[in-house]
RNA sequence: GGAGGAGUGGCAGAGCGGUUGAAUGCACCGGUCUUGAAAACCGGCAUGGGUGAUGAGCCCAUCGGGGGUUCGAAUCCCUCCUCCUCCGCCA
């Protein structure tokens, strides 16, 4: 087992944002449209680390004067004097008491510091909007041309889906369970090449490609964020305490768990592919029917490590990767701010990507890309040194999902729909071997 | 899954109850020397926390994780994890 996110690593660094900028921190909760609750949080929270440090304090001194007496003690016994030796051991059992009975004390107060201060969520960025839904989101960008249109005929992708053999949600009914779509066919084949098209793409773009662990563990999930937060949005594999990976985000970011990297790679790029398991409790009806929500789904992920300076730029540079894959998949789309609201726990702004699904007449999100600044480094404790002998300082991280891949099928399906079948967009046609689904 | 062995600083590797945050070597950084480089020599080189001014200094903690014994633990005990070797099983 690697260290564990030790609570005082983890409470002091956050801590001191917390104590030096309260008035920020406060502010940031409000825009996220926070209950009074979690407003209170903060001062509890500041002042739990005020009793934590006067009993660190006395807890230091009676340590220290605790080793000069054992030191002593040792003195005296190697000089034969074990009578006075024996006057100190005394004395130093009852000072070992007091320790103990200290450190009980510190070690509740820093198990509720840690509880509070994991329920504290990121700050939002200044520019993100106050909120509290998705209908607080401001456009970022809109799709400026014309929607497509699609004749009276048009079907949804579900029923697409099924008149051309793309992929059969009853058989993964059968199989698993609602919400895992069994691909087959061509929609097999149009999965695997949009997979390797995207992955090609971040290879371009220079993001190194991973394949990481589908299960992690709970210090993993933990600092990227998913527990505690979500805990009810992951698979549980209680027999072995490992959690399926709602997304690549999880294990790839936790690469960087405890390190330190070096200011001349920043900004690290990774990519990677893996499929993702979200429990998705509670979302049952028509707007969840087909692709549109579903427990198994295959993404490609990007993330990066920046420098705290830089960091917006990167977010920036990812909008444009993004941006430009679904050019070239020629799907309609447009770029959302989130608001606070809906803003992500661990987010300090969030762009989702949504495009359009032209027989659903419905805009489906298929990807968000984020940075969240220091929030996930502080726990992940993943830092850089600006320069050499400085001391370390957390890095940014960020990701995106570049791109998700059922919902993306969806929109395909539809707008891409003729009566002579699916037209594959020309990008995909070397990946899939074939320019039509009929 | 069974049996045995091992986990120490960026790496290698000492230490196995008393100034050991930890010898030594390598790597790395600074300096001397050199026309320059190498070699040689000198110096520096962990992280977190408390105090303090986000300085110096002092102090505490950390030798896979957790717990215990002891005045005192890298060193002894328990437990968990990981790795290696052998056997078994297997895509």
């Amino acid at each position: 087992m690697s260290k564990p996110l030790t609570i005082s690593a983890t409470v002091m660094l956050q801590l001191h944002v917390i104590r030096e900028q309260r008035e920020r921190v406060l502010q940031g909760l409000k825009i996220r449209n926070a209950k009074e609750e979690d407003l209170l949080r903060v001062d509890q929270v500041i002042a739990l680390d005020d009793q934590r440090k006067e009993i660190q304090t006395f807890l230091d001194e009676s340590k220290a004067q605790r080793n000069r007496l054992s030191a002593e003690i040792g003195g005296l016994f190697k000089q034969g004097k074990r009578e006075e030796a024996e006057t100190i051991r005394t004395q130093v059992t009852g000072l070992k008491e007091e320790i103990a009975t200290k450190e009980d004390e510190l070690k509740a107060i820093q198990q509720k510091l840690s509880e509070g201060l994991l329920q504290l969520p990121n700050i939002p960025h200044d520019s993100v909007p106050a909120g509290s839904t998705d209908d607080d989101n401001e456009i970022h960008q809109n799709w400026e041309e014309p929607l497509p249109t699609l004749s009276e005929e048009a079907l949804p992708h579900w029923e697409l889906a099924k008149k051309y053999n793309v992929f059969d949600l009853e058989l993964g009914t059968k199989i698993a369970g609602s919400g895992f779509p069994v691909f087959r066919g061509k929609g097999a084949r149009l999965q695997r090449a949009l997979i390797s098209f995207f992955l090609d793409e971040a290879a371009k773009a220079g993001f190194e490609e991973i394949v990481p662990p589908l299960l992690v563990n709970e210090d993993t999930a933990r600092a990227t964020g998913q527990l505690p937060d979500k805990e009810g949005q992951m698979y549980y594999v209680e027999r072995d305490n490992l959690y399926l990976i709602p997304t690549a985000e999880v294990p790839i970011t936790n690469i960087f768990r405890d390190t330190i990297v070096a200011k001349k790679d920043l900004p690290i790029k990774l990519t990677g592919y893996t499929p993702c398991f979200r429990r998705e409790a509670g979302s049952y009806g028509a707007h969840v029917r087909g692709l549109n929500r579903v427990h198994q789904f295959d993404k490609i992920e990007i993330v990066q490590i920046a420098h705290p300076k830089e960091s917006y730029a990167v977010l920036n540079h990812m909008l444009d990767h993004i941006s430009s894959l679904l050019n070239k998949l020629e799907l309609p789309f447009r770029i959302l701010r989130l608001c606070g609201g809906d803003l992500g726990f661990t987010s300090a702004l969030t762009f989702d990507f949504e495009v359009y699904s032209a027989a659903q007449k419905r805009w489906l999100e298929v990807s968000s890309a984020s940075n969240f600044e220091t929030f996930q480094s502080n726990r992940l404790k993943l830092r850089f040194r600006e320069e050499e002998g400085a001391k370390p300082q957390l890095a940014h991280t960020l990701n995106a999902s570049a791109l998700a891949l059922a919902r993306i099928i969806a929109a395909l399906l539809e707008n891409n729909q003729t009566p002579e079948g699916i037209v594959i967009p020309k990008v995909l046609r070397t990946y899939t071997g074939f320019d039509i689904i009929d």
